[in-house]
Parts: structure tokens; sequence; C-alpha cells
RNA sequence: GGCCCCGUCGUCUAGCGGCCUAGGACUCUGGCUUCUCAAGCCAGCUACGAGGGUUCGAAUCCCUUCGGGGCUACCA
């Protein structure tokens, strides 16, 4: 075991599609182990399934990890002594090793068509035995071979798995072991010539020298097949990588979180104003805890305090309560400049304002208000869209609530004593219409604010009202109210 | 079907033989506070899948069983 090598951890996903939360995770987990090592964090792009992988998604994929704050040594964009860090400009690396893997014995070429290897599988379901490469082409004569290239058959790589057993211990599940009974003669490379995962995995971990390998649970059947491969590549047994198989992330049903199931995708939680920090927060809890009942934790601390031996074994349901819950948190832990960085850009595209000077000035102002109201910047422009709208109007619903001989009585009132007001902040506004309001007319405070509230807002919900007015300003307000007074 | 992994409140988890009449968080319910909405505070609901062992003592160890999931590709 490679415990005394510099500690080396890779997060190699295959973008065929947006990175998902379940990606997220595991690179979240590979993140964190390596700065908490102080090791080195290599991000590897595993894209030899080029019918399914395509730049765009490779592209995602790093600024997704950019976003979330998780930055690599090692790999696209930054570079290495390991490179290329696309396994698409590894290929002769991986012909290399296939054709010494061939000269060795350790793999052969396979001539079998799909259709007989089909037939084959088919035959082992009805017999009810393990189903598998049956080992037809392990030990072809010259004369088959030159017959089987004479029908224009063209052979794909395969590796020979020798009897017996592999054994490894997983960092998180203890020693796992498997038959080779029921790991069978696995292809390394298509007929094509093109290397496949199991292959280019293989190889890369070795040559970049990884030491721990923390990936999804769904690998670890193949585990045995990564470990025949360095074998065959000479590696020593006390330098195989380590294996730590992280738990699924669930979604709502109970099967691995997938588009069906839930919000997957990063991009949609960014436009949704989830903070990095909380995605990451929130990911960070499934399947790991640092104990002592200890929830939130920031990057930096995840870093301090992530080790592979308190990460669970077994699978978590992804719960967007929770991530809204945590995200509320790291909003109103926001500095005031931080939480405006945060809302500009929601603002300006929620068409609530341009971003001009006065609009910055005015929201700056504003922040503070509803900073511990919301949950997801998303939520930012409705809430203050009434301080910058040019042709403001009472939505429907509301105005209804305040169209009676009761409402028109305090809103008049309300006019005339806030036109009297000189000094126009928050507490004499409240001031004096408490005064007026509620003493003078005896009426509750949600009834008599209420009223004002939707006048002014436009809504029966809004921040709090006098701070509001205060930031709408004098004559805004009173415009207002007189138009449905 | 075969192989492998997993199993504490609805959800995420603490727990690693006695501190557990099982703790925290989210959700939900009720209350307080209150100009709406939040936030905050208080209270409540609800869990060791089941059955056998081992032990003075088990959520913690062992076995069986049931349940869930993954793999079983010239996908990763």
């Amino acid at each position: 075991m490679p415990t005394n090598r510099p500690v080396r951890v890779r997060f190699a996903p295959s973008p065929t599609g947006e990175l998902h939360v379940g990606n997220i995770r595991t690179a979240l987990f590979d993140w964190a182990y390596a700065r908490h090592t102080g090791g080195t964090f290599i991000f590897r792009i595993e894209d030899t399934d080029t019918e399914r992988v395509t730049d765009e998604y490779i592209q995602k994929a790093i600024d997704t990890l950019k976003w979330l704050g998780m930055d690599w040594d090692e790999g696209p964009e930054v570079g290495g002594p390991n490179g290329p860090y696309l396994q698409s400009q590894r290929l002769d690396i991986y012909a290399e090793w296939a054709a010494k893997f061939l000269a060795q014995g350790d793999a052969y070429h396979c001539y079998c068509s799909a259709e007989e290897l089909e037939a084959v599988r088919e035959a082992q379901r009805k017999a009810n035995v393990a189903p598998g490469y049956n080992g037809h082409c392990r030990s072809l004569t010259p004369e088959q071979v030159t017959g089987y290239v004479a029908d224009g058959r063209k052979p794909v790589v395969r590796m020979r798995m020798p009897d017996g057993e592999t054994i490894f211990t997983d960092l998180i599940r203890g020693e796992v072991k498997f038959d080779h009974n029921f790991v069978p003669d696995f292809v390394l490379v298509r007929a094509d010539g093109s290397p496949l995962y199991t292959l280019a995995v293989a190889v890369d971990d070795v040559l970049m020298q990884v030491t721990h390998v923390l990936r999804g649970e769904d690998l670890l059947s193949s585990t045995p097949r990564q470990i025949r491969v360095y074998q065959a590549m000479g590696v020593k047994d006390d330098e195989y990588p380590l294996f730590a198989h992280l738990p699924f992330v669930m979604g709502q049903d109970n099967a691995k979180l997938s588009k069906r199931n839930g919000e997957t995708s990063i991009s949609w939680y960014r436009e949704a104003g989830y903070l990095p920090e909380a995605i990451c927060n929130y990911l960070a809890l499934l399947g790991w805890s640092p104990g002592e009942d200890r929830e939130n934790v920031t990057m930096k601390e995840l870093a301090e305090l992530f080790t592979v031996e308190r990460v669970h074994s077994s699978p978590a349901r992804f719960d967007m309560k929770k991530l809204e819950a945590i995200n509320g948190d790291k909003i109103r832990a926001l500095t005031p400049e931080e939480f405006f960085t945060w809302s500009l850009p929601f603002l300006v595209n929620g068409g609530v304002h341009s971003g001009g000077e006065g609009d910055v000035a005015l929201t700056k102002a504003a922040l503070p208000i509803i900073q511990e109201r919301i949950t997801k910047l998303s939520e930012i422009p409705a809430l203050l869209n009434f301080l910058f709208v040019k042709d403001f109007a009472v939505e429907a619903e509301s105005l209804a609530k305040i169209s009676d001989d009761d409402s028109k009585k305090i809103l008049g009132l309300a006019h005339d004593r806030l036109a009297d007001l000189g000094e126009w902040s928050h507490a004499k506004i409240e001031e004096v219409l408490r005064a007026a309001l509620i003493e003078e007319l005896g009426l509750k405070p949600r009834i008599a604010f209420g009223a004002v509230r939707i006048a002014v807002t436009g809504s029966h919900i809004s921040p709090p009202l006098f701070e509001s007015m205060e930031l709408l300003g004098k004559e805004k307000s009173l415009e207002r109210i007189a138009s449905v007074r």
C-alpha cells in the first residue's frame, strides 16, 4: 500500500452529460481528501467513449468545478507533469500498453462477433450460470486466426483473467473479495482500436501515480479488472492505489439520482440562486459527517476535517429542503458586500434594473432588509422590484383587499399624516403611522399596516414596511398611496 | 438468475459493548415574538428492518432472514 508516498487523488468524470449532483459529491470528496492531506488533486477527463462525450460537456465540467471552488493541481487548463489529462489525447499510450499485454500473453485477440457473444450470454442466462465471456478465443490456433482474418473479422483485445480471486481492502467497506469465476475476461481495446475505460483508468492511475481512488460505488465491481491491469503493467501489489468506494446519492424514489427523480444539473442550482458553498456543504453531509453534531462547514473547514474514515458505506437520499435551509444559512452569513455581489446578477438578469449607479446605491441600501428573509438568491427580484419598477401597479389579488371603505379610510389618513412628515426615516414613518392608525383609529397593526403595505409595495408580502417606504422615498410612497386611497 | 454492496426518526446523521428511557439537523405540528414574509426562541411527533445467538449487559459482535441498491457491454 502506497501509504508513504505523497497523496495523489484524482477526479475523473466521463462527461457524457452535465456533471450531476452525484459526480459533484465525488469530486468534492476527492478534492477535500487531497487538500486535507496536503496532497495533489488531479482532474482528468475520461473521454474514451467518443460516442457520448462532447467538448461542450467537458468545458461545462471544468466550469462547474471552478464555480464550486474546487481547484485542481494537475489537469485541464493548468497542465502538469503527467499530462495530457484528456484521455482522448493519450490514445498512443493505451495502444502501447495493450500491445505489451498482448506480447506478454496477458491479453489476447478475440474475434467473436457481437451476435456470437450475445448468443453465449443468452445460453448462460437460460442455463442459470454466471454470465460472461466463455473464453472462446483464449487459445486460437494460427489457422483459426487466419480464417477469422480472411472472413474480415476485426478483433478486440481481451484481458485474460487467471483463475483465483482478487482481494482488496476498500477504505470504506473493508475487505472485498471477488472470485474470478465471476470476473470474465474483459475487453481492453475495441475492434476499431480505441481503448475502453477499464484499460484507460488503470493505465492512467498508474502513470499519474495516483495513490487513492475515491469514486462511486458503481465502480466497485470493476475493481478486480483494474487490479488485473496493474498486474499486467508490472506494478507491485504494495503499490496499487488504495480504493474507497463512495456511497450513492439517491433521488426521492430510492434510485440513483437522475433527471427523472430530481434536479441534478449544477447549472439549475446556480440559476436558482444556490451558493456554491451551500451546495458543497450540503453535499459533504451526504455520506459524511464531521461528528460532534457539526453541520455547518466552509470549504476550508471541510478540507481540514475531511477523512475517509468518516465516510459512510450506505447511500444517502438527496433532500432539497435541507439544501435550501443550508443555503439560507449561508446567505445570512454573507457580508453585505458579498451579498451584494451575489445579488446583482439576479437583479440585472431578472430585469429589475440595469445596474446603473443609482440602481446599485439603492440596491445596497435595500439588501440588508431582505438578507435574512430569503433562502435562494432567485427570490430577490420579486422582493425588491417595487423599489425600481417604472409603471407601478398593485397586483389584482391584493388590490381587492384594499378596495373597501375601511381601507380607503386608512390610506387616506396615512397619506395626509405622512405628507406632513418632515424627516423621512423609517423610525419617523412608523411613529406617525402608529399614532394615526393604531392609536387614533384603534386598528390592529396587521390590518392597518397591511393596507399601507399593499398600496406601497403592491403585494401583501414585502420586506419590512417602514424601511421599504424610507427606501422608496416620500414622493413615490405618497404617490402610490394616493393612487389607491 | 449470479456476484457484490448496503440497512438508526419521513430525510441527512451521532453512536464504534455499559454515558442510549438513542443525541443533533432538516421537514412537519403547536406556541412565543411580530407591520406581512422570514429570522429567532420554546415545545411536540417519529427510528436502531425482523428473528436467533454471544455477553452480567448490544443500535453497537456473530448467524439467518427480509428489504433496498449496484454490476453482470466492443458504457463509465
